[in-house]
DNA sequence: CTGAAAGCGCTAACAC
DNA sequence: GTGTTAGCGCTTTCAG
């Protein structure tokens, strides 16, 4: 059996509550007392059991985050950044998977009992879209990252979708592309990142005063680096003739990178791409990926900053909150046309 | 305030062991009884309070899992099939990350409050060596991933690192390369990946009647895209010939084939490249690369295997096992010349 | 400044 | 088959 308070309380010969005081900081206890207690827990080894403390108090000291799926880099390198955050706070994460693509599936890990212990969730938005607004107005603080809830019931923050496809559409432009891909569209939907890049793109080639082509959006479903080699290589099967890729991430971007040179396409000469997300991938890849840089780090840091505020307010007396990143272009060797 | 079991059991007017009963799936119940429970349950949305749980059972239904680097492909990819394969065993996971290089980071991590709630801990060792097993006699069930501590008091699961690494070597050589750089050495260290990936490079250039030649010995420390690419910068810099690389991660051999292009060499010709580890990544570079498959599936299989039966078995009950996995060499571009 | 006692929500003995 | 009771280890009143 572990060391309890009571182990320590006895070897320094003083009460649990003291015990308890010293632990938690309390003021006002003579100094000799606190020294005697200090070494009782040194000897024993003592650590507090945080089962305990979590059911007394009614806070655990976790947050979960639920991301779509760790193997994608971005989300990976999203997790770190919001670990390294919640542990400056001495919070720890608990990371959840949405097992599918749906909004059950979604719905299913938020409500799910592995979510129910935790102080407050930082919730990555898959498929949930303003409709499922109310579904989100649970009792456990909440911050939502990513674009696709409006109106919802608490904090959202998110990186600019639409600007951040717009500029990297321009940037095409400007290097002179005219048979612009999107890539990676879901024209079934109406929300979510892929429709909001979507919409970057189209503004960005109506600006121009270019005309929108439906044979170069081009829907891919998944967004690995595998999908995005595949659904390329149909796409050059295909026949269809284009000089540019605005990839709506950037595991889609170097498969497809990987697919055009592959057909004996120059890049950027032949065809210009560039990715969103700037994983760090895209520094190392041959010709290095021209990427939005989505602003990562604020991301977690704002995300969780403002959950650790609604852990500690009352409930509902913070009104829902809205935090968007700058866009920033990188531009890389796989846009850099000598 | 939360819905408890006693709510549940004065709405179906029982006692509350009937209610307990009812949801740990006792047997002896009567079925109108336990459909009256079940109703209330429905109407009230009751979900059992898991902390209270685990400080009543002593089980918290959680495992830890202690990674170097989620930003580390790799070590994502580890952590999510550690993930599914604990999920369905009905455990959730609880990540961290060792934050500093050495061995006082990593035990700190492992004595953490954090590891000091869950019920069983996957670690995958980073620092720790032979010396150090002692200090891995914990309480807690432990299994250990990686290669590095032999003769330690638990289970250990293991990728064939020198195996692999002489196959790895081997092939390079067989292609006819003569100069092969082991790139990525910790020559300081004893043991650990970098150690016994370095035997196995050493093994195959002796089996081959080659001479050991310290200056194809390349230094690495830390295995990001970013080191690869730096190191193989100096390489380059300094003049050295050489003809093949065995790289020990991924991550270096990605980093290392960009600027080993970068600089007017022709891969497989004029440099042939071998990775470690499997990473998605692999598939889609230019070329693609040729890697050992590590087996990370079956590796996390069996680690959340094992630690359940460690924590389902009375403390040391169990005599310590070894699990190592299958060496696959995975022959892609970067190594097949035609 | 420190101690005693109550109780967070649940499970596990043991009655009935 | 079901109810009663105790207590996991801690924090939190409330006394003293």
């Amino acid at each position: 059996m572990a060391i309890t308070l009571h182990d320590v309380a006895r070897r320094a010969g003083v009460s649990i509550k003291t015990v308890s005081n010293v632990i938690n900081d309390f003021p006002h206890i003579r100094p000799e007392t606190r020294a005697r207690v200090l070494a009782a827990i040194e000897e024993l080894d003592y650590r507090p059991n945080l089962t305990a403390r979590g059911l007394r108090s009614g806070r655990s000291g976790a947050i979960g985050l639920i991301i779509p799926d760790l193997r994608n880099a971005y989300f990976a390198e999203l997790a770190g950044a919001v670990m390294t955050a919640a542990h400056q706070r001495g919070l720890y994460v608990l990371i959840e998977q949405i097992s599918g693509y749906d909004k059950e599936s979604e719905l299913a890990v938020l409500r799910g009992p592995r979510m129910q212990m935790v102080d407050g969730i930082l919730h990555s938005v898959l498929t949930l879209d303003d409709e499922d607004a109310g579904m989100l107005d649970i009792p456990t603080p909440l911050v939502l990252l990513g674009d696709r809830i409006y109106g919802g019931p608490t904090d959202h923050v998110t990186m600019p979708n639409v600007a951040g496809a717009r500029a990297a559409t321009q940037h095409l432009i400007g290097l002179g592309c005219r048979r612009v891909l999107a890539f990676g569209a879901h024209q079934d939907e109406v929300a979510g990142s892929a429709a909001l890049r979507l919409r970057g793109y189209l503004e960005a080639i109506e600006a121009a005063g270019l005309p929108v082509r439906p044979e170069l959006i081009v829907d891919v479903h998944d967004w690995h680096r595998f999908d995005g080699a595949e659904a390329m290589r149909a796409v050059i099967a295909s026949g269809l003739d284009f000089d540019g890729v605005v990839a709506f991430n950037d595991p889609l971007a170097l498969g497809a990178l990987r697919v055009v040179q592959e057909a004996g396409l120059r890049v950027p000469d032949d065809v210009a791409i560039i990715g969103f997300d700037d994983i760090d991938e895209t520094r190392y890849s041959l010709p290095t990926l021209s990427t939005i840089d989505p602003g990562r780090d604020e991301i977690a840091e704002v995300a969780v900053g403002w959950l650790v505020e609604r852990i500690e307010a009352p409930r509902g007396s913070i009104a829902p909150r809205e935090h968007e990143t700058q866009v920033r272009l990188l531009k890389r060797e796989s846009t850099t046309r000598s």
